[in-house]
Parts: structure tokens; C-alpha cells; sequence
DNA sequence: GTTATCCATTGACAAACATCACTTCAATCG
DNA sequence: CGATTGAAGTGATGTTTGTCAATGGATAAC
């Protein structure tokens, strides 16, 4: 873990003054910041990890029924997580019938990973 | 939001038998979506994704001083959410007399951005 | 030494979260 | 129709999180 520093080296201000300039910090990041955190936020789960990655895989092929057993969760626990990646718009979903499929919006991820990189 | 979705339109079961073939679940990937549950809880508050911008804009140049005046924060809740970002390993400090410096490691924000697309 | 400054830690609290058992809803089959 | 099934909603519960006031620790200036 090599990193270039370049540390400014302060000094310790005169009394009564304060430390140093805050960096000057543009609002516009700010309704983004928002965006990013609520899409990693619903991420932040190693289920719903799991989720995405299986659906991302099988795309408008999977049943909640299929998800159930592949988690050591009751099925209104695994409901609740896809809710939560849907909220976030991290996931849409079908009914067909009795069925319900679910199928990744790759947008929202793209939009994370480019603000990552 | 034009998904193809194909799905398996699928028939209700004979009675006494699950509904379908639970996709299979390559192990691998649990750690992995641990992995990537932790950075991604860490970047799921927009604080902290701010920090993260602020951080990677001035790399090592940013004391905890300069930073608490960006947020309507307290002091020790900036320190909170740079220790949340540290113990997932997406920022690193180094102490140079009264002054903490925080840095972005690119690494935990490429791996993640990179399980993404 | 004493004092001031920067930062981290602690303790406390309300809010949010993950989970389950239970229930409800919608759609299908007989 | 009634019975059954897949999925979502509700309520409750224990855990985690975000926040601040207060404190503690280290370093620099005096």
C-alpha cells in the first residue's frame, strides 16, 4: 500500500484562529452523494449481494421460490431484502400468475461503479 | 426501462413437490458478496461518500479539521464515520504531529466497482 | 511545568435494520 | 365454489447505526 502523500506539513495556528481553510466543497455533489450512498446502502448486505448476483445471472428467469432455499432465510425475510433492492432501484419485478420474477436495472449499478472509478 | 426478461412461464406444481430447481449456488461467492456487502455498507451514507469524494480529490492533504467544517457534524461523528470507512479498509490515516491525514485506498473502491459491471 | 489544540473514544439515546411467526392477498386448480 | 400455492405485508424483538456531549490522550507552544 504505497501512496504518494504529498503532505501539506502544518504548523500550529495562533491562538484564536481556526486550523485551517476548509476545502471548499460544491453542492452539486451533494443530491449525489445521496443517490450513491442509498444505491450502496441497499448493498450493503451480503444477502442482497447475493441476490443481485444471482438475478444479474439469470435475468428474468428467477422465481422468488428459487431464491428462498439458496439463503438460510424464511421466505418474508428474503421478500423483505428484495423490497429493499427494489426501493432502491437496484431491482424490478414481474408477476406472472403466482409468480413473481425478478430481474437486475443495470443503470443503478453502472451509476455506482462510475462514480467509484 | 426496456428489460428482455424470457421468462419460463412456469405451471403450477403437482402437489407435494417444490415449486422449482433452486438455482444452483456456487459457494465462491459467499465471501466474496461479504466482501463487497462491507465496502458497500461502509459507502452507504452520504456522509461518508463525501468524505470518499472529498478524500480522493486532495489525497493526503485533507486533516480531520478541514473536514468537520464541510458537515453540519459534530467532530466526533466525522471521526465515527472515518473510522467506519477505515475498518472496511476504504481509507487509510497517518498521524503527523496534532494532525490526522486521511487517504482513499483505490483498491476496496476498484474491487467493488469492478464486481459491479 | 501549564495551557491550548487536534483527534479519538466512551456513554447514551433514538432511529433504523434484520429476522421470524403469523397473517393476508392473489391466482390457480379441482 | 373451496382448497392450495407463491409472495407480500404486519407486528414484535433483538441488534445495529447515527449522533452528540463529555472525556481522554497526545502533541505543540509558551
Amino acid at each position: 500500500m504505497m501512496i504518494d502523500l504529498e503532505l501539506v506539513p502544518k504548523q500550529k495556528r495562533p491562538a484564536g484562529q481556526p486550523c485551517c481553510e476548509p476545502v471548499v466543497y460544491p453542492d452539486v455533489e451533494r443530491e449525489h452523494a445521496v443517490r450513491m450512498a442509498q444505491v450502496a446502502k441497499a448493498l450493503g448486505d451480503p444477502v442482497r449481494v447475493q441476490l443481485v448476483d444471482v438475478l444479474r445471472k439469470h435475468a428474468g428467469k428467477v422465481c422468488v421460490c428459487e431464491l428462498v432455499p439458496l439463503f438460510d432465510l424464511s421466505q418474508p425475510t428474503v421478500s423483505h431484502h428484495l423490497k429493499v433492492l427494489r426501493d432502491a432501484g437496484i431491482v424490478g419485478s414481474e408477476r406472472r400468475g403466482l409468480w413473481a420474477y425478478y430481474f437486475v436495472i443495470p443503470e443503478a449499478l453502472k451509476e455506482l461503479s462510475a462514480w467509484l472509478m
